[in-house]
DNA sequence: ATCAGTATTGTAAGTGCTTACAAATAAATG
DNA sequence: CATTTATTTGTAAGCACTTACAATACTGAT
């Protein structure tokens, strides 16, 4: 059997609630007793059980997180961030890992809910359901506790949302494009998130703004597993054969995308940037990797996470905070596009 | 307040025993009370508390995993791999991130075993101290719990260690690059791990085999970040000029250095592969990323996690398992490499 | 030494759940 | 229909802590 505070208690002869004083460091306890305590945990390696502390204090500090997949490149770094940000702040997270399946999805919550998290945080644009009766598992998350979204917009009270304006990161790149020569650009997208349809939108709307049209066959929806590179470049191939396409310039809802767009031109003979320019989104260190390195909109995660740690932080301090808090995107422009 | 057993036990008219029976679905209750429990669930949106049920159960069917850096490509891969396991089998994770310092990993093993969880996966090589004392607080967890080791060698009861063989991943590369006609190779390492000190010694003993001389001023210590990929660059740009060293081929103890060679290449206008040839490490996404393509060593992350899981699972429900499961890297050619 | 006042400790009642055991109910048997 | 047996339910004692409140031990001043 695991030893217990009462162990502790009778080896240093005090009571029980002697033990929890200097567990907790909150009350006075004589210097004394606290040292023949300290001696008595250290002799027996005791470790306070959470179960029981968490059923008495009825919070541990603990903030739910979760994400699609941790192993993707953005999103491993947004768990990153945040949870080092919390820990700074004294609060433990929790990670849980739910697919894009709605099911899986609720069943994390539950489970993050049962164990008394302070809070919830749902990183990445995939938790928004396109069925908003869908997203009532939010809401009845929020109804007891704080829920935060990293990139994506939801209303609700007691929702937090601190996000990146992707319409306007994706009409900043299009502008760039059109600026440096493009006529015909190709937007290459792979899911219908909601970030991805909102970087859809900021798109077209730049080529309207332009006096561009927007056309259906320069549009094209990628199904297939987005680190597959090889597949990225045979889509596009089947892509422009199949709808006949022509242009002159690629643009990506995400880098990998991208990175799978270079493939394509490679294979077709086509310089980039001379023939053909690229641009991604998320700034990822692949987009560094590549040769030449790839111009990508940066969607300011690290500051986006800092930010949405210390609302927070605040929140559960029992501040007043904005429920939506918006940044704006960089476009960092490296060789993939023309000067 | 949150809503407990008892108001459901209250509004179903039945008695909370039977309540906590069908939330645990384990004894038989009559589908008729089972139904009004359910229904008074339903309605009040209950959630079972965690705590409590840990303190009475003593176990919740958690496992504690601890990594370094879950921003990593390499760890964040790990986890992925290792969470969807123990979901599928019943089992839910905690990750605690812990950085690189001694204390951080201390505090993250205090905080797991606090939560009584029923394992501990240490996943990545960073785990081990150089000073065999500092790694007590192993043996501490191990005396409790099974300790799960990914890409890690450590001797001690209770605990399993799953890994690849760096050391013969490393001398295969070796090999591949003395084959393919290199004479003098560059070997870039950033930190002393467990893993980067058997991937040395491979490297090493494979020179030997091969009749060349292990020399001082061929193996590059980066002591920087290992995704700034210019100050990779640039750091090789230092070393190579210092040391005034000349050479055939780089060989890294990973991919993201290996990119970092590239850049030094590119400034420098030597050509990959014609004038240098390069090796990375860990196959991940980048070394797809790159042009030409990275020759990597693949090390086997998923049929390492899926070992280690498999072996926990056993362990956990009794079986007798080996503690050493060791795995060989592959290297996968690309175009880093002459043919 | 006595006493008020304060610092330190102990007692005991929660906290929300599980489960052994007892009690009650239902089903089966002669 | 009375018994026996099986099924379903309830009672109450944990589980390992926290903490309000009561008790005790000190402190210095009289």
């Amino acid at each position: 059997m695991k030893t217990t505070i009462y162990d502790i208690s009778e080896k240093a002869g005090v009571s029980i609630a002697t033990v929890s004083r200097v567990l907790n460091g909150s009350s006075k306890v004589k210097p004394k007793t606290k040292q023949k305590v300290l001696d008595a945990i250290q002799e027996f390696g005791y470790t306070p059980n959470a179960f029981a502390r968490g059923l008495g204090l009825n919070s541990m500090n603990t903030i739910g997180l979760m994400c699609a997949d941790s192993s993707d490149l953005y999103l491993a770094k947004a768990i990153y961030y945040i949870e080092q940000n919390l820990r700074q702040n004294g609060y433990n997270s929790i990670l849980c890992c739910t697919g894009y399946d709605l099911e899986r999805k609720k069943s994390a919550m539950d489970l993050l809910m049962s164990k008394r998290v302070d809070s919830i945080v749902m990183i990445g644009s995939s938790f928004l359901e396109a069925s908003d009766a869908d997203n009532d598992y939010i809401r009845h998350a929020a109804d007891q506790v704080p829920v935060m979204l990293l990139n994506a917009d939801f209303d609700y009270p007691n929702v937090y949302c601190t996000l990146c304006d992707d319409a306007k990161g994706m009409a900043n790149a299009t502008n760039y494009l059109i600026q440096t020569g493009a006529k015909d650009i190709l937007y290459l997208y792979n899911s219908n998130t909601y970030s991805n349809m909102k970087k859809l939108t900021g798109h077209q709307t730049a080529l309207l703004q332009a006096g561009l049209k927007v056309r259906d066959t320069h549009h094209a929806k990628y199904p297939g597993q987005r680190e597959d590179l090889e597949a990225i470049a045979l889509f596009l191939e089947q892509f422009v054969e199949e709808k006949s396409v022509t242009f002159d310039a690629i643009l990506t809802s995400d880098d990998t995308l991208a990175i799978g767009a270079f493939k394509y031109c490679k294979r077709k003979g086509l310089r980039v940037p001379e023939d053909i320019s690229i641009i991604g989104y998320n700034n990822s260190l692949i987009a560094r990797c590549s040769e030449p390195e790839l111009t990508s909109v940066d969607s300011r995660l690290e500051t986006l996470c800092n930010q949405l740690s210390k609302t927070l932080i605040h929140v559960l301090e029992g501040d007043e905070m904005p429920q939506k808090t918006i940044f704006s995107g960089d476009l960092i422009k490296r060789q993939s596009t023309k000067a």
